[in-house]
DNA sequence: TCTGGGGTCCTAGGACCC
DNA sequence: TCTGGGGTCCTAGGACCC
């Protein structure tokens, strides 16, 4: 019989800004979202200070200097390379993993008493090793060894009930952070102690819709009769229930399918009230999405540019979306603002500040598909010619940061772009900013 | 003054086809 | 007056995730 396992880190943002900078371990410390709006990561210490999760920054920003709180802006740099680091080492311990996120990955193990094959030394020796909880301890060490990063290990029947799990696990330092819930006789009273609010997939209707039914926690929607569930939420629902019951119903992918849409889309620092601000915005944000779909191999039939103005400033709200397609799909830069830049003259108004903006990159293909088109005639030099700037460009920018050549439509000097006040430096991306550990030479023999 | 960004899946309903 | 049945495809909207 396989488990299943969820590995993901504790307050993965405020661990990696640890990692990089001891002197803040032990401190309350919060990591904000991009243009540092929101509270989106904090630390054991923070938690415990009572600092809520998804908390404007302006609003708790008294409360975090009377705390003495440690603030960082968001540093993605830092934290996807820190998460390909995670993922490489969980990958030599598990015979199939799903990367389902920057910090958590779940993944396939066999029970003790079954017979099977494994492919890694790592996972080879855990299950001829008894229990899959001793397994989870080695890889938590493992992982902190490595990594300095302290994970939890969840391992059940299925997705949502290893995610249960792992919440124990991380509830409960009793378990030394992991949890099996599979090795249970009967898992019942630890999913009463689960609020139907806390299962995987329950959404904020979901959770409204069960508590007026006095569906307080995981063991009363499991018990649920289908046919409720069946009429309201349909399979999605159904689907749910089952896990809870230990059936894994929802599939591990350890190779996930090409993407079907791409998106790039910020917030201003401040209100956007002009067109030219607007069109390098937009072009920007193109350019980073085209940049995305080459990496990807990957082009794009169609394009969506999306403006707003600010929900909570009291004036009239503006929204608008316009879309238009392309005669041939493509990644490159320059076709993509072709396209995309005349929609947005199209959702300017000239008395709207805008907050945001974004595109969407839409009808992805994989780049292999060969392109003709009757009304737009390219010879094959021509196309090659084109990726071949693309290439050189996209490896510029890699090799010397990105920005180091961009399009002129992008804007030189641009005002409108986020926020990050706070940011760490890029201590394992950027050779300039490595941290430096100076060895002091003991003094001998001084009295 | 200041409220994130990037995704997926499912369903219902309409257009269209034979 | 009578006005089928079954299918596909697309889109919008709603729900969810981290």
């Amino acid at each position: 019989m396989s488990a299943i396992v969820l590995i993901d880190a504790n307050n993965f943002y405020a661990s990696c800004e640890a990692v990089v900078d001891p002197a803040v371990i032990g401190r309350p410390l919060v990591v904000l979202s991009n243009n540092d709006g929101c509270i989106v990561s904090r630390s054991a210490e923070a938690r415990a200070l009572g600092i809520p999760m998804g908390a404007p920054y302006f609003q708790m920003r008294r409360e975090l200097e009377r705390h003495a709180v440690i603030v960082r802006s968001s540093n993605y740099g830092l934290y996807a390379d820190m998460s390909q680091r995670l993922m490489a080492t969980l990958e030599s311990w598990m015979e199939e993993l799903e990367i389902y996120s920057i910090d958590e990955a779940f993944g396939r193990l066999q029970r003790p008493g079954t017979t099977h094959t494994t492919r890694t030394s790592n996972a080879g020796t855990s299950t001829t090793a008894g229990d899959l909880r001793s397994w989870g301890l080695a890889l938590r060490r493992t992982v902190l060894r490595h990594l300095g990063l302290p994970v939890a290990v969840g391992i059940a029947p299925s997705k949502v009930l290893a995610k249960i799990a792992n919440r124990i696990a991380k509830r409960d330092p009793t378990w030394g952070g992991v949890f099996d819930l599979g090795a249970l006789d009967d898992p019942t009273p630890w999913l009463e102690e689960i609020a139907v609010e806390d299962i995987w997939g329950v959404g904020l209707q979901w959770s409204r819709w069960c508590h007026l039914r006095g569906i307080s926690n995981a063991r009363i929607l499991r018990d649920l009769p289908p046919g409720e569930l069946r009429r309201r939420w349909g399979v999605v629902g159904l689907r749910l229930q089952r896990e809870l019951q230990g059936h894994s119903c929802l599939p591990l992918v350890a190779l996930p399918p090409p993407r079907q849409e791409t998106c790039v889309s910020r917030s201003f620092s401040r209100p956007v009230t002009t067109l030219a601000e607007l069109r390098e915005a937009v072009a920007t944000y193109l350019s980073r999405a085209a940049e995305k779909l080459r990496r990807q191999r990957q082009r794009a039939g169609a394009l969506t540019v999306f403006v707003r103005s600010n929900p909570f400033d009291g004036s009239r709200f503006y929204a608008n979306a316009a879309t238009a397609p392309l005669l041939l799909p493509s990644n490159d830069t320059a076709v993509l603002l072709a396209a995309g830049l005349p929609l947005a003259e199209r959702l300017f108004r000239p008395h709207k500040s805008l907050q945001k903006a974004g595109v969407l990159l839409q009808q992805l293909q994989p780049e292999k598909l060969l392109q003709h088109h009757l009304l737009v005639p390219q010879t094959a030099e021509q196309q090659q010619r084109r990726e071949a700037l693309m290439a050189v460009i996209d490896d510029l920018n890699r090799r010397y940061g990105s920005g180091t050549l961009q399009w002129a439509a992008c804007g030189l000097q641009p005002t409108w772009i986020m926020r990050r006040s706070r940011v760490s430096r890029a201590a394992t991306t950027r050779l300039s900013d490595v941290p430096v550990v100076q060895a002091v030479a003991p003094r001998i023999g001084s009295s």
